[in-house]
DNA sequence: TCTGGGGTCCTAGGACCC
DNA sequence: TCTGGGGTCCTAGGACCC
C-alpha cells in the first residue's frame, strides 16, 4: 500500500491532502471539533514525548522530516506539521479490505505486514499487467486507496520491483531485467540486507547489487559466514526458491513500554510494579484471544544508555494467566542488573503451545461435581 | 529535548544425554 | 586416564523487517 497510515487517515480526513502531516505517538483527543464543525489539529511543536514518526507524508518528508525520526527532533524541523496520533484500528480496518480485495484476484496469499503481502499468481490466465491491473483496480475499489504491484518470478524480486513504480504502479520484472534494472540498485534495496551488513558491505567496496553478484560465492562465505554468504550470493543473482506461506502459528507475543521519563528500580518501585502488572495483564489477554499458552516467559529491559538486556525463564508447565506470568517474569526481572536508570521494560511469551479448549475452567468443573 | 512497538530468524555457548 | 561425537534444549544477544 502507498504511504500506508498517512493514506488512511487522509481518508478520514481530507482538508489535510497536500499539507505536510505525520503520524505519531499514543491516542489523544485530537483532532478536536471547533463550534462551526471544523476540526482543529495538533501540530508537531505541540508534541513532548520519547516516541518517533510512525509516518510522514510527502509533504512533510519535503521538509526533512522521515519516519523513525525521534518525534522531537521533527517538531524542530517542521513545526507546523499536523499531527496525529496513531489509530490502528483504522489501519487494520483498511487492511483487512484491501487484502480480501486481493483474494478475490488470488487465493494463495502470505501476509507480511499490516500494509503488504505476496499473492502467488502463476496459475492465473491473465498476463502479469493485467492482474497487477486487476488487483489494484479491487484495492482501490474496496478501500478507495492507491497500492503499488511488482510482479517477478520470485518474492525477493517482486518485493524487490513492487517499489520501484511507487505510488500508484505496476512493475514487471523477469531473470533477462537482472543485469540491467536489479544490479545497478545499492545493495541495501536487498530485503535482507540491512544497516550492518551494507555497512560491511561498504568496506569491501561493494555498494550495488551488481558489484555483490560479481564476488564469488566462496569469497562472501568467507567474509559472511556460511549461510549468509550463500544467501547474499543467491540474492544477488536474483535466486530465491522460497514458497508462500499461506498460514502459521505464532513463535512469540510480547508487550512492551518506553517510559515518558526513566525509572530507577529502587526509587521508582511502586511506578515499575504497576506497569510491569499491566504489561503481564495485556499480554495475558493478547495470549488468551490467541489460544495459546506460553512455557517461556521473559523479560525486556533497556536502560538510559541504551542497552538492552533480555532474560528468559522456561517453566515446567506452561501459563497463561498474569499472575502466572508476572511470578515467572519477576524471577527474570531478579537476575538482571538494575543499577542504571531504565527506559523501557517489557515483557514476552514464547514456546507457544496451544491452548487445551477442551478443559472446562476449574469453577465450571467444580459445579458440575456439585451437580 | 535523540532513538516506538511488535515481530522473525540466526548464532553461539553451556548443560545434558546417549 | 586426558578429555569423542552427535543431538536437543535453553539462554542471550543481535540483525533485520514492518
Amino acid at each position: 500500500m502507498d504511504a500506508f497510515f498517512a493514506s488512511c487517515e487522509l481518508s478520514q480526513y481530507p482538508e489535510l491532502r497536500g499539507q505536510p502531516m505525520v503520524v505519531a505517538g499514543r491516542r489523544t483527543d485530537s483532532p478536536r471539533l471547533r463550534p462551526d464543525g471544523t476540526r482543529e489539529f495538533a501540530r508537531l511543536r505541540d508534541y513532548a514525548g520519547r516516541g518517533v514518526l510512525t509516518t510522514a507524508t510527502y509533504e512533510a518528508r519535503a521538509l526533512g522530516v522521515h519516519s523513525g525520526m525521534p518525534t522531537m527532533k521533527a517538531a524542530r524541523l517542521a513545526p507546523d506539521a499536523v499531527l496525529l496520533p496513531v489509530n490502528f484500528e483504522l489501519y487494520r480496518r483498511h487492511s483487512r479490505l484491501f487484502k480480501d480485495a486481493v483474494r478475490t484476484i488470488s487465493r494463495v496469499i502470505q501476509d507480511i505486514g499490516i500494509d503488504e503481502l505476496y499473492a502467488d499468481v502463476t496459475e492465473l490466465a491473465d498476463d502479469s499487467r493485467t492482474v497487477a491491473a486487476r488487483m489494484k483496480a479491487a484495492v482501490l475499489e474496496a478501500t478507495g486507496l492507491t497500492c503499488s504491484v511488482g510482479i517477478a518470478p520470485n518474492k525477493l524480486l517482486a518485493k524487490l520491483c513492487s517499489d520501484m513504480d511507487k505510488p500508484d504502479g505496476i512493475t514487471v520484472l523477469t531473470l533477462d531485467d537482472l543485469a540491467t534494472r536489479v544490479w545497478p540498485l545499492p545493495a541495501r534495496r536487498i530485503n535482507g540486507i540491512g544497516p550492518k551488513a551494507a555497512e560491511k558491505l561498504a568496506s569491501h567496496g561493494i555498494t550495488t547489487i551488481g558489484e555483490l553478484a560479481a564476488r564469488e560465492r566462496d569469497w562472501l562465505v568467507e567474509h559472511f559466514g556460511r549461510a549468509y554468504g550463500q544467501w547474499l550470493h543467491d540474492a544477488s543473482h536474483g535466486l530465491d526458491e522460497r514458497p508462500l506461506v499461506t498460514h502459521r502459528e505464532p513463535v512469540s507475543i510480547s508487550r512492551e513500554t518506553t517510559f515518558e521519563r526513566n525509572l530507577h528500580a529502587s526509587r521508582d518501585r511502586i511506578e515499575l510494579g504497576e506497569v510491569f502488572t499491566r504489561l503481564c495483564e495485556q499480554l495475558a489477554a493478547d495470549l488468551s484471544r490467541k489460544g495459546v499458552v506460553a512455557r517461556t516467559v521473559g523479560i525486556k529491559l533497556r536502560f538510559d544508555d541504551f542497552r538492552t538486556v533480555t532474560r528468559d525463564a522456561t517453566l515446567p508447565e506452561a501459563v497463561v494467566d498474569a499472575a502466572a506470568l508476572r511470578r515467572a517474569a519477576g524471577t527474570c526481572l531478579k537476575r538482571a542488573d538494575l543499577s542504571r536508570p531504565i527506559r523501557l521494560l517489557g515483557v514476552r511469551a514464547s514456546s507457544l503451545e496451544a491452548g487445551d479448549e477442551s478443559r472446562p475452567p476449574p469453577a465450571r468443573q467444580i459445579d458440575l461435581d456439585f451437580g
